[in-house]
DNA sequence: CGTGCGCTTGACTTTTTTCAATAAAGGTGG
DNA sequence: CCACCTTTATTGAAAAAAGTCAAGCGCACG
């Protein structure tokens, strides 16, 4: 595909006058990104932002003893890298493929001319960074406010609105990721998955099939006024 | 003083030129906040956002049972409820004075004007966002790494190279308002600071009043390889 | 066909919360 | 200015939640 179409297709380019799509166009690098590969790490001096065009990619950090807290799993079309653009400091998380795709680099100062000429385009970004903002309160909420199964249904719930009305739900990241995002360890979210089962508030089957039983038993969970 | 000039301190407008000053103070509303008076409601439209001029402002959520968690203690200056212009959504969380003061209200349509028209305005705006989401970023990964006696160092630490190179720092919130941005309760928050004194870390004197004796200490378990 | 990684489970420890009681501080009205 | 009342802070004891360590299973991949 045309990197000029990839382009046209990121929310964030969106309403953006053809010429500067084409603009984009010239100045985005793309490049292939393997499972596993580390595509910035936190620290690293932020010469630019990436958006992914294919695959995944979490962002998370690394606390001094080696645990990581995974921040975002980003899907294709999400920004990502950006606040150390405007922020005009080092990247402040790492970015690790957990999916082979593709990235597009966007170099900072080409960027930033453009935002300069583009009203719309800093309305977007604005948008972007603002919605973000929000999802992050929501999640320093659910982690001071609710213990680990009130997160837990949280998600759940969370992903059957997203995943359509499918009967069952796929997680898409492994259970320690899952854990991690959650803020939580794997041997806790394998527990509480269980107590979901034996109180008959969801099913299982396979290590990445969920099937909610219960919806409103999860809600008063995630509500935190019925406890596990 | 005049609005202009109010307007003129605030670093989101710095580098707006002069006239640009003056149509923004054209549209501020200026409005006096008494300690307890609520700004505006979790939920409630967001027809434009705010900043502080005089006093301080705590942006909190609240839990279903009515617990409250505060998100962030605005100081003059800061920009708040602006997430809400941008998503187009309504207001996030709630906003509450927790001092008398005084606040300007923008409302959004003439912002979203004068953004449109200045590009140094927009930058300014996407730092400040950058800058607040690098700070949630924080919060969360403190949050889920680590436990209340590493947080509260780091908090303690982080006081201490705001404050000057004052010996005493003074904790300009309640112990409650503290528990809760650390995302706990006041009960483990006073065992932690006793604690701390016991082993020598910090000292107290009165009841908002720290002194940092052991740095080093502190730097240990902010960074999670000492336990208290 | 084995090795490894992801997942689960059990026993135990640590951390945090809850509940309750008390003490200190701050503001208000007489 | 003082007594009183409300809010804020501290402490203890017990319960609950989550984390650690260790062992074992199963499935994918080389």
């Amino acid at each position: 595909m045309e990197i000029v179409d990839l382009i046209a297709a990121i929310p964030l380019f969106n309403g953006l006058p053809r010429p500067h799509l084409e603009e984009l166009a010239m100045i985005a690098l793309s490049q292939r990104v393997k499972r596993g590969q580390i595509i910035f790490a936190d620290g690293d001096e932020g010469t630019g932002f990436y958006v992914l065009t294919a695959g995944r990619v979490k962002i998370f950090k690394l606390s001094p003893d080696g645990k990581e807290h995974i921040l975002h799993i980003m899907p294709p079309g999400e920004p990502f890298g950006e606040v150390a653009v405007f922020a005009g400091e080092a990247f402040p998380a790492y970015a690790e493929a957990i999916e082979d795709g593709y990235a597009l680099f966007f170099p900072r100062a080409a960027f930033i001319e453009l935002i300069i000429t583009n009203p719309s385009l800093s309305m977007n970004m604005m948008a972007i960074l603002s919605r973000r903002l929000r999802k992050f309160a929501a999640t320093i909420e659910a982690l001071s406010l609710k213990e680990v199964p009130g997160r837990l249904a949280d998600h759940l719930l969370y992903l059957s609105s997203e995943g359509g009305q499918k009967e069952w739900l796929t997680l898409d990241i492994s259970k320690n990721q899952l854990a991690s995002l959650m803020g939580t360890i794997p041997e806790t979210l394998s527990r509480i998955l269980a107590r979901m089962v034996k109180e008959g508030l969801i099913e299982t089957s396979g290590h990445r099939n969920i099937r909610i039983i219960d919806r409103d038993g999860l809600e008063g969970l995630a509500a935190g006024d019925v406890r596990l």
